[in-house]
DNA sequence: ACAAAAGTGTTGTGTATACACCCATGG
DNA sequence: CCATGGGTGTATACACAACACTTTTGT
């Protein structure tokens, strides 16, 4: 904490969201391409000021900015890291408190008309983004490969509502993994006691119909991984 | 990112580091003695302003910020998490970048004087801390016990040599737990390649002498626990 | 009846915990 | 030779991954 008299340097804070989805079997990163210079015209991740009159705190920021860009509310999000430097961006010393987020793609229908400036890009396809976005996103898909695999973070990828196949599928590609065991995945979901099943069935295409579950708590994290 | 054009607010932009070590079997925190307002005589977690102009990131200035307080450098440190909001700071809306500094209490001896404005206190004892102090205290111990459990981060508690013996009733403080037994504890570290043996032998009190270890890598992450 | 997808049971392998025991050293 | 702490072995229970099998529905 401060002991010295504030500086009068003026610092450019801002919040920064890596919006996380899954697209035709992959992760997929919301990417908003950009009004203004620097980097007018490329994708860049979902951000902006931190408005001290207005924002609660940087979540609140987060939230904001994810509101405003998006339309839409709701979305789960979480602390990532804080990103600084003189480089990072060109217009001098900055500081970014970046966010993950996650949706299912459903919710963002809407939002990907040709009009909008949202835009859905595979992770491994998003590279060379502006300032060092590519490093934040890089931490925001680490953060939900490693912790995805003892929470129940991969679910809010998906709507409220799912089949036991779907949420196994997004585990496996949250997590990327190629293959977990249905029997294994099954027994600790029942063990742990994080999901109940809801009225009603679903058939995605021939062939048995599944029981449909919802979570148990709005997210949970626990001792063994899945 | 920034869409819009710059804020004019001036934004207080700090940085303050959570030091732990043990003393006397019990985890301490490192806190400084406040000499300005607000809060002065009040013990505070060891922090200070960004400056843009002399930092690199907000990491150098946790590290300038260690050093200045302490005379000592070379300390283990990582980012924890940020914190901000128009309340923390009576002076206006704020945002603090914590860190995490883990340091063997041999290292801390000359500091710790009379004359010093550095006191150690037991985490469990360190109420009311000024500002959200206490949060990012709370946030920091939940750190070394959640990442400790399969990392050799508690091993930065202590000197680069250490008994194994030493280094059990450390995990034992660091994680909270009463009693690691002691046979699943060195196997663990053999089968890890975490530790390797050093030249020479130790005795505590009367019994058989020790062993002497040194970590192989500076800090490893696994997957199983301890 | 067959294909496709949902859902369950079983078995071997490994990892963890508890506990008992042996070893070395100082008084 | 006994107390103290260092160091090792083993048995039991538990968790996990692999795989085989049964059930339900659409065509």
């Amino acid at each position: 904490m401060p002991q010295t008299v504030h500086p009068d340097h003026k610092q450019i804070v801002t919040a920064d969201v890596v919006l996380l989805t899954v697209v035709e079997g992959r992760l997929a990163v919301g990417l908003l391409t950009r009004e203004n210079e620097p980097f007018a015209g490329r994708g860049a991740l979902i951000g902006g000021y931190v408005h001290a009159d207005k924002d609660r705190d940087t979540d609140a920021t987060a939230a904001r900015v994810l509101r405003d860009k998006t339309g839409l509310e709701g979305f789960f999000i979480e602390q990532l890291a804080t990103f600084s430097g003189p480089k990072r961006d060109p217009r001098g010393w900055s500081i970014s408190v970046a966010y993950l987020a996650l949706t299912p793609l459903q919710r963002l229908t809407n939002v990907l008309g040709e009009a909008s400036r949202v835009s859905l890009v595979p992770v491994d396809q998003a590279r060379d983004l502006p300032f060092d976005h590519g490093e934040i996103l890089a931490a925001a898909v680490g953060r939900l490969r490693s912790k995805g695999a003892y929470s129940t973070l991969p679910a809010r990828l998906l709507p409220e509502v799912f089949t036991l196949t779907e949420l196994q599928a997004t585990y496996q590609i949250a997590l990327g993994v190629p293959r977990i065991d249905k029997s294994s995945f099954r027994r600790k979901l029942n063990e742990l006691a994080l999901i109940e099943p809801v009225e009603g069935l679903r058939a995605e295409t021939g062939g048995r119909q599944a029981q449909l579950y919802r979570l148990r708590q709005e997210i949970s994290v626990f001792e063994r991984r899945l």
